[in-house]
DNA sequence: CGGGATCCGTTACGATACTG
DNA sequence: CAGTATCGTAACGGATCCCG
Protein backbone atom coordinates (compact mmCIF):
# COMPACT_ATOMS: atom_id res chain seq x y z
CA UNK A 1 0.00 0.00 0.00
CA UNK A 2 1.81 3.07 -1.43
CA UNK A 3 1.61 6.16 1.66
CA UNK A 4 -0.01 9.52 0.70
CA UNK A 5 1.83 12.35 0.49
CA UNK A 6 0.57 14.72 3.71
CA UNK A 7 0.59 18.75 3.90
CA UNK A 8 1.60 18.57 7.69
CA UNK A 9 -0.05 21.39 8.58
CA UNK A 10 -2.22 22.14 11.15
CA UNK A 11 -5.02 24.07 9.16
CA UNK A 12 -8.12 21.82 9.35
CA UNK A 13 -8.92 22.37 5.85
CA UNK A 14 -5.49 21.12 5.03
CA UNK A 15 -6.13 18.03 7.62
CA UNK A 16 -9.01 17.25 5.30
CA UNK A 17 -7.34 17.21 2.59
CA UNK A 18 -5.17 14.96 3.50
CA UNK A 19 -7.89 12.13 4.17
CA UNK A 20 -9.83 12.66 1.38
CA UNK A 21 -7.74 15.15 -0.69
CA UNK A 22 -5.86 12.21 -2.65
CA UNK A 23 -7.02 12.16 -7.00
CA UNK A 24 -9.95 9.39 -7.13
CA UNK A 25 -11.02 9.74 -2.96
CA UNK A 26 -13.48 11.91 -3.55
CA UNK A 27 -15.05 10.22 -6.16
CA UNK A 28 -15.27 7.37 -4.40
CA UNK A 29 -17.20 8.68 -1.64
CA UNK A 30 -19.00 10.16 -4.20
CA UNK A 31 -20.38 6.72 -5.51
CA UNK A 32 -20.61 5.79 -1.40
CA UNK A 33 -23.03 8.27 -0.90
CA UNK A 34 -25.27 6.12 -3.09
CA UNK A 35 -25.24 3.38 -0.75
CA UNK A 36 -23.19 0.33 -0.21
CA UNK A 37 -21.08 -1.08 -2.73
CA UNK A 38 -18.86 -3.70 -3.90
CA UNK A 39 -15.11 -3.37 -5.15
CA UNK A 40 -16.15 -4.18 -8.91
CA UNK A 41 -18.94 -1.42 -8.79
CA UNK A 42 -16.82 1.58 -7.70
CA UNK A 43 -14.59 0.04 -10.23
CA UNK A 44 -16.88 0.94 -13.17
CA UNK A 45 -18.09 3.62 -11.47
CA UNK A 46 -15.13 5.76 -11.89
CA UNK A 47 -14.10 5.02 -15.22
CA UNK A 48 -10.09 4.83 -15.98
CA UNK A 49 -9.54 3.98 -11.75
CA UNK A 50 -6.61 0.93 -11.66
CA UNK A 51 -7.33 -1.58 -9.08
CA UNK A 52 -4.55 -1.16 -7.01
CA UNK A 53 -5.16 2.76 -6.71
CA UNK A 54 -8.80 1.58 -5.51
CA UNK A 55 -7.00 -0.55 -3.13
CA UNK A 56 -5.17 1.93 -1.58
CA UNK A 57 -7.34 4.43 -1.72
CA UNK A 58 -10.47 2.46 0.11
CA UNK A 59 -7.54 0.88 2.63
CA UNK A 60 -7.26 4.60 3.46
CA UNK A 61 -10.18 5.54 3.94
CA UNK A 62 -10.55 2.55 6.21
CA UNK A 63 -7.89 3.56 8.27
CA UNK A 64 -8.73 6.94 8.41
CA UNK A 65 -12.65 5.88 9.75
CA UNK A 66 -15.08 7.44 6.69
CA UNK A 67 -15.54 3.89 5.06
CA UNK A 68 -15.95 0.22 7.06
CA UNK A 69 -15.99 -2.98 4.87
CA UNK A 70 -18.23 -5.47 6.00
CA UNK A 71 -19.54 -8.81 4.55
CA UNK A 72 -22.27 -8.69 2.11
CA UNK A 73 -24.98 -10.72 0.56
CA UNK A 74 -23.27 -13.51 -1.24
CA UNK A 75 -19.81 -14.28 -0.33
CA UNK A 76 -19.08 -10.25 -1.54
CA UNK A 77 -17.90 -7.41 0.35
CA UNK A 78 -19.53 -4.38 1.04
CA UNK A 79 -17.85 -1.35 1.34
CA UNK A 80 -20.06 1.67 3.38
CA UNK A 81 -19.99 5.12 4.63
CA UNK A 82 -19.74 5.77 8.04
CA UNK A 83 -21.45 8.72 9.94
CA UNK A 84 -18.14 10.25 9.70
CA UNK A 85 -17.80 9.75 5.96
CA UNK A 86 -21.35 10.89 5.37
CA UNK A 87 -20.24 13.92 6.50
CA UNK A 88 -19.18 14.35 2.97
CA UNK A 89 -22.09 15.13 1.56
CA UNK A 90 -21.93 19.25 2.15
CA UNK A 91 -18.70 18.81 0.45
CA UNK A 92 -19.57 16.94 -2.71
CA UNK A 93 -22.75 19.38 -3.87
CA UNK A 94 -20.22 22.29 -2.99
CA UNK A 95 -18.36 20.85 -5.84
CA UNK A 96 -21.27 20.20 -8.08
CA UNK A 97 -22.57 23.47 -7.32
CA UNK A 98 -18.79 24.87 -8.65
CA UNK A 99 -18.39 22.20 -11.61
CA UNK A 100 -21.53 22.77 -13.40
CA UNK A 101 -19.63 26.17 -14.34
CA UNK A 102 -17.11 24.12 -16.16
CA UNK A 103 -17.78 22.80 -19.84
CA UNK A 104 -16.36 19.11 -19.75
CA UNK A 105 -12.76 19.19 -20.92
CA UNK A 106 -12.03 17.83 -24.39
CA UNK A 107 -14.02 14.00 -24.95
CA UNK A 108 -15.69 12.70 -21.96
CA UNK A 109 -16.02 8.96 -21.39
CA UNK A 110 -19.08 7.35 -19.86
CA UNK A 111 -18.83 5.76 -16.01
CA UNK A 112 -20.15 2.26 -16.04
CA UNK A 113 -22.83 3.03 -13.64
CA UNK A 114 -24.61 6.05 -12.89
CA UNK A 115 -24.35 6.36 -9.18
CA UNK A 116 -22.17 9.67 -9.73
CA UNK A 117 -25.79 11.35 -9.13
CA UNK A 118 -27.15 10.53 -6.24
CA UNK A 119 -25.65 12.29 -4.14
CA UNK A 120 -25.84 15.90 -5.88
CA UNK A 121 -29.31 14.91 -6.28
CA UNK A 122 -30.08 13.45 -2.81
CA UNK A 123 -28.44 17.06 -1.18
CA UNK A 124 -30.58 18.81 -3.05
CA UNK A 125 -34.07 17.42 -2.31
CA UNK A 126 -32.60 17.21 1.38
CA UNK A 127 -32.03 20.80 1.08
CA UNK A 128 -35.23 21.77 0.04
CA UNK A 129 -37.45 19.44 2.00
CA UNK A 130 -39.92 20.14 4.27
CA UNK A 131 -40.99 18.71 7.19
CA UNK A 132 -44.62 17.69 5.64
CA UNK A 133 -43.38 16.04 2.96
CA UNK A 134 -43.43 12.47 2.45
CA UNK A 135 -43.52 9.61 -0.31
CA UNK A 136 -41.29 7.23 -1.88
CA UNK A 137 -40.40 7.42 -5.72
CA UNK A 138 -38.57 5.30 -7.78
CA UNK A 139 -36.22 7.31 -10.52
CA UNK A 140 -34.87 5.67 -13.73
CA UNK A 141 -32.30 6.85 -15.07
CA UNK A 142 -30.82 5.01 -18.14
CA UNK A 143 -32.56 2.24 -16.97
CA UNK A 144 -30.52 1.72 -13.56
CA UNK A 145 -33.01 2.39 -10.68
CA UNK A 146 -32.45 4.93 -7.69
CA UNK A 147 -34.83 5.22 -4.94
CA UNK A 148 -35.93 8.60 -3.14
CA UNK A 149 -37.17 8.64 0.26
CA UNK A 150 -38.56 11.68 1.90
CA UNK A 151 -39.93 11.21 5.15
CA UNK A 152 -39.30 13.69 8.40
CA UNK A 153 -37.46 16.12 6.60
CA UNK A 154 -34.96 14.18 4.97
CA UNK A 155 -34.63 13.37 1.51
CA UNK A 156 -32.08 10.69 0.58
CA UNK A 157 -31.45 9.19 -3.06
CA UNK A 158 -29.67 5.62 -3.20
CA UNK A 159 -29.01 3.08 -6.07
CA UNK A 160 -31.21 0.30 -5.60
CA UNK A 161 -34.65 -0.36 -6.54
CA UNK A 162 -37.91 1.09 -4.52
CA UNK A 163 -40.22 -1.20 -2.55
CA UNK A 164 -43.20 0.30 -2.67
CA UNK A 165 -43.03 3.79 -4.79
CA UNK A 166 -45.68 6.13 -4.91
CA UNK A 167 -44.62 6.95 -8.44
CA UNK A 168 -41.90 6.14 -10.99
CA UNK A 169 -39.79 8.74 -13.10
CA UNK A 170 -38.20 7.47 -15.77
CA UNK A 171 -35.76 9.31 -18.10
CA UNK A 172 -32.13 9.70 -18.94
CA UNK A 173 -28.89 10.86 -17.63
CA UNK A 174 -28.16 14.51 -20.48
CA UNK A 175 -32.13 15.03 -19.87
CA UNK A 176 -30.88 15.34 -15.69
CA UNK A 177 -27.49 16.61 -16.41
CA UNK A 178 -29.32 19.30 -18.85
CA UNK A 179 -31.88 20.08 -15.93
CA UNK A 180 -29.32 20.58 -13.75
CA UNK A 181 -27.78 22.73 -14.89
CA UNK A 182 -30.87 25.30 -16.35
CA UNK A 183 -30.44 24.37 -20.00
CA UNK A 184 -33.39 23.12 -19.80
CA UNK A 185 -36.97 23.95 -17.20
CA UNK A 186 -38.90 21.31 -15.29
CA UNK A 187 -41.89 22.29 -17.70
CA UNK A 188 -40.39 20.85 -20.61
CA UNK A 189 -38.04 18.28 -19.03
CA UNK A 190 -41.30 16.47 -17.73
CA UNK A 191 -43.49 16.64 -20.36
CA UNK A 192 -40.81 15.78 -23.07
CA UNK A 193 -37.84 13.89 -21.63
CA UNK A 194 -39.38 12.29 -18.44
CA UNK A 195 -42.41 9.39 -17.99
CA UNK A 196 -44.23 9.74 -14.68
CA UNK A 197 -45.90 7.02 -13.84
CA UNK A 198 -47.94 8.26 -10.80
CA UNK A 199 -49.07 5.23 -7.79
CA UNK A 200 -50.64 7.32 -5.28
CA UNK A 201 -52.52 10.34 -6.96
CA UNK A 202 -52.09 13.00 -4.42
CA UNK A 203 -47.95 12.84 -4.02
CA UNK A 204 -47.58 13.77 -7.53
CA UNK A 205 -48.05 17.90 -6.03
CA UNK A 206 -45.32 16.75 -3.08
CA UNK A 207 -42.84 15.25 -5.35
CA UNK A 208 -43.12 18.61 -8.15
CA UNK A 209 -43.21 21.00 -4.92
CA UNK A 210 -40.02 19.13 -3.96
CA UNK A 211 -38.64 19.13 -7.82
CA UNK A 212 -39.04 22.38 -8.19
CA UNK A 213 -37.03 23.44 -4.59
CA UNK A 214 -34.01 21.39 -5.46
CA UNK A 215 -33.92 22.35 -8.53
CA UNK A 216 -33.34 26.18 -7.08
CA UNK A 217 -30.57 24.61 -5.23
CA UNK A 218 -28.45 24.04 -8.28
CA UNK A 219 -29.42 27.82 -9.85
CA UNK A 220 -26.39 30.13 -8.69
CA UNK B 1 3.53 24.81 -17.38
CA UNK B 2 2.61 21.21 -16.86
CA UNK B 3 -0.89 19.79 -17.81
CA UNK B 4 -2.74 18.67 -15.09
CA UNK B 5 -4.88 15.01 -15.43
CA UNK B 6 -8.50 15.18 -15.92
CA UNK B 7 -11.02 12.06 -14.61
CA UNK B 8 -12.77 12.98 -18.62
CA UNK B 9 -16.32 12.33 -16.85
CA UNK B 10 -19.33 14.44 -17.35
CA UNK B 11 -20.43 14.55 -13.36
CA UNK B 12 -20.22 18.02 -12.28
CA UNK B 13 -18.28 16.50 -9.18
CA UNK B 14 -15.58 15.10 -11.37
CA UNK B 15 -15.78 18.67 -13.80
CA UNK B 16 -15.16 20.63 -10.38
CA UNK B 17 -12.26 18.40 -9.45
CA UNK B 18 -10.90 18.60 -12.51
CA UNK B 19 -10.59 22.24 -11.93
CA UNK B 20 -9.99 22.48 -8.12
CA UNK B 21 -8.70 19.24 -6.82
CA UNK B 22 -5.43 18.92 -7.86
CA UNK B 23 -2.73 19.54 -5.26
CA UNK B 24 -2.19 22.64 -3.56
CA UNK B 25 -4.90 24.06 -5.34
CA UNK B 26 -7.56 24.27 -2.97
CA UNK B 27 -5.02 25.63 -0.45
CA UNK B 28 -3.98 28.73 -2.54
CA UNK B 29 -7.97 29.47 -2.95
CA UNK B 30 -8.62 29.23 0.83
CA UNK B 31 -5.35 31.75 1.12
CA UNK B 32 -7.13 34.03 -1.49
CA UNK B 33 -9.81 34.05 0.35
CA UNK B 34 -8.17 36.13 2.77
CA UNK B 35 -7.84 38.60 0.11
CA UNK B 36 -5.26 39.65 -2.75
CA UNK B 37 -1.63 38.19 -2.37
CA UNK B 38 1.42 38.43 -3.87
CA UNK B 39 3.04 35.22 -5.51
CA UNK B 40 5.17 35.28 -2.13
CA UNK B 41 2.58 35.76 0.35
CA UNK B 42 0.76 32.50 -1.13
CA UNK B 43 4.42 30.92 -1.60
CA UNK B 44 5.13 31.30 2.34
CA UNK B 45 1.29 30.74 3.37
CA UNK B 46 1.93 27.42 2.04
CA UNK B 47 4.73 25.98 3.39
CA UNK B 48 6.60 23.43 1.12
CA UNK B 49 5.05 24.45 -1.78
CA UNK B 50 7.22 24.65 -4.84
CA UNK B 51 7.76 27.65 -6.98
CA UNK B 52 6.89 25.78 -10.35
CA UNK B 53 3.99 24.21 -8.81
CA UNK B 54 2.71 27.58 -7.83
CA UNK B 55 3.36 28.83 -10.98
CA UNK B 56 1.25 26.32 -12.52
CA UNK B 57 -1.70 26.35 -10.53
CA UNK B 58 -2.03 29.94 -10.73
CA UNK B 59 -1.68 29.63 -14.89
CA UNK B 60 -4.09 27.01 -14.52
CA UNK B 61 -7.03 29.39 -11.96
CA UNK B 62 -6.24 32.14 -14.44
CA UNK B 63 -6.76 30.14 -17.27
CA UNK B 64 -10.68 28.37 -15.33
CA UNK B 65 -11.44 32.13 -14.56
CA UNK B 66 -11.22 31.22 -10.87
CA UNK B 67 -8.92 34.39 -10.24
CA UNK B 68 -6.77 37.15 -12.16
CA UNK B 69 -3.41 38.51 -12.13
CA UNK B 70 -3.43 42.22 -11.18
CA UNK B 71 -0.85 45.35 -11.22
CA UNK B 72 -0.88 45.94 -7.23
CA UNK B 73 1.07 48.57 -5.43
CA UNK B 74 4.76 48.50 -5.81
CA UNK B 75 4.89 46.82 -9.08
CA UNK B 76 4.44 43.77 -7.20
CA UNK B 77 1.73 41.56 -8.93
CA UNK B 78 -1.52 40.38 -6.84
CA UNK B 79 -3.58 37.31 -6.99
CA UNK B 80 -7.51 38.30 -6.42
CA UNK B 81 -10.46 36.09 -6.77
CA UNK B 82 -12.86 36.15 -9.06
CA UNK B 83 -16.40 35.74 -8.40
CA UNK B 84 -16.44 32.25 -9.63
CA UNK B 85 -13.79 31.96 -7.31
CA UNK B 86 -15.01 33.16 -4.30
CA UNK B 87 -17.43 30.56 -4.84
CA UNK B 88 -15.18 28.22 -3.50
CA UNK B 89 -15.89 29.34 0.16
CA UNK B 90 -18.53 26.52 0.83
CA UNK B 91 -16.28 23.65 -0.09
CA UNK B 92 -13.78 25.38 1.88
CA UNK B 93 -15.75 25.70 5.05
CA UNK B 94 -16.83 22.30 4.55
CA UNK B 95 -13.57 20.53 4.08
CA UNK B 96 -12.37 22.58 7.77
CA UNK B 97 -15.60 21.05 9.60
CA UNK B 98 -14.50 17.49 8.45
CA UNK B 99 -10.65 17.99 8.86
CA UNK B 100 -11.36 18.88 12.61
CA UNK B 101 -12.50 15.30 13.12
CA UNK B 102 -8.92 14.17 12.19
CA UNK B 103 -5.29 14.45 14.54
CA UNK B 104 -2.42 16.17 12.32
CA UNK B 105 -0.28 13.83 11.19
CA UNK B 106 2.76 13.06 12.91
CA UNK B 107 5.02 16.07 13.36
CA UNK B 108 3.54 19.79 11.78
CA UNK B 109 5.37 22.14 9.72
CA UNK B 110 4.25 26.04 10.87
CA UNK B 111 2.62 28.46 7.75
CA UNK B 112 4.63 31.97 6.94
CA UNK B 113 1.63 33.19 7.45
CA UNK B 114 -2.02 32.53 8.93
CA UNK B 115 -4.09 33.33 5.80
CA UNK B 116 -5.26 30.32 6.32
CA UNK B 117 -7.81 30.98 8.93
CA UNK B 118 -9.73 34.13 7.32
CA UNK B 119 -12.10 31.66 5.41
CA UNK B 120 -13.04 28.92 7.75
CA UNK B 121 -13.73 32.04 10.87
CA UNK B 122 -14.91 34.24 8.01
CA UNK B 123 -17.88 31.59 6.43
CA UNK B 124 -18.80 30.49 10.26
CA UNK B 125 -19.34 34.23 10.97
CA UNK B 126 -21.29 34.85 7.89
CA UNK B 127 -23.77 31.50 8.43
CA UNK B 128 -24.30 32.77 11.77
CA UNK B 129 -24.57 36.64 11.56
CA UNK B 130 -27.90 38.31 11.18
CA UNK B 131 -29.17 41.33 9.50
CA UNK B 132 -28.93 43.70 12.54
CA UNK B 133 -25.38 43.18 13.45
CA UNK B 134 -23.05 45.89 12.20
CA UNK B 135 -19.77 46.65 13.04
CA UNK B 136 -15.58 46.27 12.16
CA UNK B 137 -13.19 44.19 14.20
CA UNK B 138 -9.46 43.71 14.47
CA UNK B 139 -8.34 40.65 15.02
CA UNK B 140 -4.85 40.44 16.20
CA UNK B 141 -3.39 36.39 16.03
CA UNK B 142 0.46 35.89 16.86
CA UNK B 143 0.50 39.70 15.40
CA UNK B 144 -1.08 39.78 12.33
CA UNK B 145 -3.64 41.65 11.30
CA UNK B 146 -7.38 40.58 10.23
CA UNK B 147 -10.30 42.93 9.67
CA UNK B 148 -13.89 41.07 10.28
CA UNK B 149 -16.05 43.34 8.77
CA UNK B 150 -19.78 43.05 9.62
CA UNK B 151 -22.64 44.95 7.74
CA UNK B 152 -26.29 44.20 5.95
CA UNK B 153 -26.36 40.55 6.66
CA UNK B 154 -22.40 39.94 5.43
CA UNK B 155 -19.35 39.16 7.09
CA UNK B 156 -16.25 39.03 5.82
CA UNK B 157 -12.92 38.22 6.93
CA UNK B 158 -9.38 39.39 5.41
CA UNK B 159 -5.98 39.51 5.88
CA UNK B 160 -5.46 43.36 6.51
CA UNK B 161 -5.58 45.99 8.98
CA UNK B 162 -8.81 47.73 10.33
CA UNK B 163 -9.19 51.15 9.48
CA UNK B 164 -11.55 52.18 12.27
CA UNK B 165 -12.20 49.02 14.61
CA UNK B 166 -14.97 48.94 17.12
CA UNK B 167 -13.11 46.61 18.89
CA UNK B 168 -9.97 45.14 18.94
CA UNK B 169 -8.84 41.02 19.65
CA UNK B 170 -6.00 39.98 20.71
CA UNK B 171 -5.21 35.91 20.67
CA UNK B 172 -3.07 33.16 19.53
CA UNK B 173 -3.38 30.37 16.71
CA UNK B 174 -3.28 27.73 19.06
CA UNK B 175 -6.25 29.49 21.22
CA UNK B 176 -8.35 30.21 18.26
CA UNK B 177 -7.84 26.39 17.01
CA UNK B 178 -8.49 25.12 20.16
CA UNK B 179 -11.57 27.29 20.13
CA UNK B 180 -12.61 25.99 17.19
CA UNK B 181 -12.13 22.70 18.08
CA UNK B 182 -14.32 22.70 21.11
CA UNK B 183 -11.38 22.09 23.38
CA UNK B 184 -11.85 25.38 24.70
CA UNK B 185 -15.25 27.45 25.56
CA UNK B 186 -15.75 30.90 24.64
CA UNK B 187 -16.13 31.61 27.83
CA UNK B 188 -12.26 30.55 28.78
CA UNK B 189 -10.92 32.00 25.68
CA UNK B 190 -12.06 35.19 26.28
CA UNK B 191 -10.75 35.56 29.55
CA UNK B 192 -7.92 33.99 29.46
CA UNK B 193 -6.24 33.65 25.78
CA UNK B 194 -7.68 36.73 24.59
CA UNK B 195 -7.26 40.71 25.24
CA UNK B 196 -9.92 42.80 23.85
CA UNK B 197 -9.80 46.35 23.48
CA UNK B 198 -13.55 48.03 22.91
CA UNK B 199 -13.75 51.06 20.84
CA UNK B 200 -17.34 51.54 20.64
CA UNK B 201 -18.87 50.24 24.34
CA UNK B 202 -22.24 48.75 22.68
CA UNK B 203 -20.68 46.34 19.73
CA UNK B 204 -19.34 43.99 22.51
CA UNK B 205 -22.57 42.46 22.66
CA UNK B 206 -22.91 42.04 19.13
CA UNK B 207 -19.59 41.05 18.87
CA UNK B 208 -19.89 37.71 20.94
CA UNK B 209 -23.23 37.01 19.56
CA UNK B 210 -22.01 36.31 16.59
CA UNK B 211 -18.58 34.55 18.05
CA UNK B 212 -21.33 31.81 19.97
CA UNK B 213 -22.94 31.72 16.73
CA UNK B 214 -20.04 31.07 14.14
CA UNK B 215 -18.94 28.22 17.04
CA UNK B 216 -22.16 26.59 16.81
CA UNK B 217 -21.73 26.15 12.68
CA UNK B 218 -18.32 24.36 13.71
CA UNK B 219 -19.85 21.94 15.97
CA UNK B 220 -20.77 18.91 14.78
C1' DC C 1 14.45 41.38 -3.72
C1' DG C 2 10.16 39.88 -5.78
C1' DG C 3 8.58 36.81 -9.35
C1' DG C 4 9.20 33.52 -11.53
C1' DA C 5 11.78 29.68 -15.12
C1' DT C 6 14.66 25.50 -15.62
C1' DC C 7 16.58 21.18 -14.26
C1' DC C 8 16.48 16.77 -12.21
C1' DG C 9 15.79 13.14 -8.66
C1' DT C 10 11.77 11.01 -6.41
C1' DT C 11 7.10 9.53 -5.86
C1' DA C 12 2.57 8.55 -7.07
C1' DC C 13 -0.34 7.36 -10.86
C1' DG C 14 -2.15 4.44 -14.80
C1' DA C 15 -2.37 0.29 -17.57
C1' DT C 16 -1.88 -4.40 -18.09
C1' DA C 17 -1.25 -8.86 -16.47
C1' DC C 18 -1.91 -12.21 -13.14
C1' DT C 19 -3.70 -14.85 -8.81
C1' DG C 20 -6.76 -16.76 -4.93
C1' DC D 1 -15.23 -11.12 -7.75
C1' DA D 2 -11.59 -8.99 -5.31
C1' DG D 3 -7.85 -7.85 -5.30
C1' DT D 4 -1.92 -8.23 -5.98
C1' DA D 5 2.30 -7.50 -8.84
C1' DT D 6 4.93 -5.23 -12.13
C1' DC D 7 6.51 -1.44 -14.70
C1' DG D 8 6.51 2.72 -17.74
C1' DT D 9 5.07 7.47 -17.35
C1' DA D 10 3.59 11.79 -15.51
C1' DA D 11 3.42 14.85 -11.70
C1' DC D 12 5.58 16.45 -7.55
C1' DG D 13 9.43 18.46 -4.62
C1' DG D 14 13.70 20.79 -3.95
C1' DA D 15 17.38 23.43 -5.63
C1' DT D 16 19.34 26.50 -8.56
C1' DC D 17 19.43 30.07 -11.83
C1' DC D 18 17.58 34.12 -14.31
C1' DC D 19 15.66 38.73 -15.07
C1' DG D 20 13.49 43.12 -14.16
Amino acid sequence: MAKTRSYKLLCPIARGLDRIGDRWTLLILRDLHAGPARFSDLQHGLTGIAANLLTDRLAKLIGDGLIVRENGAHGAMLYRLTELGKKTRDILFDLALIGGHFPPEGETVDPGNLRTIAVTLGTACQRAVSDDMEFEASIIVDGEAFVLTVRDGNAEMLYQAASKPDLVLTTTYQAMLALGEGEMDLEEFSTTHAQMDVKTPHTVDTFMRLMTGALAQLAD
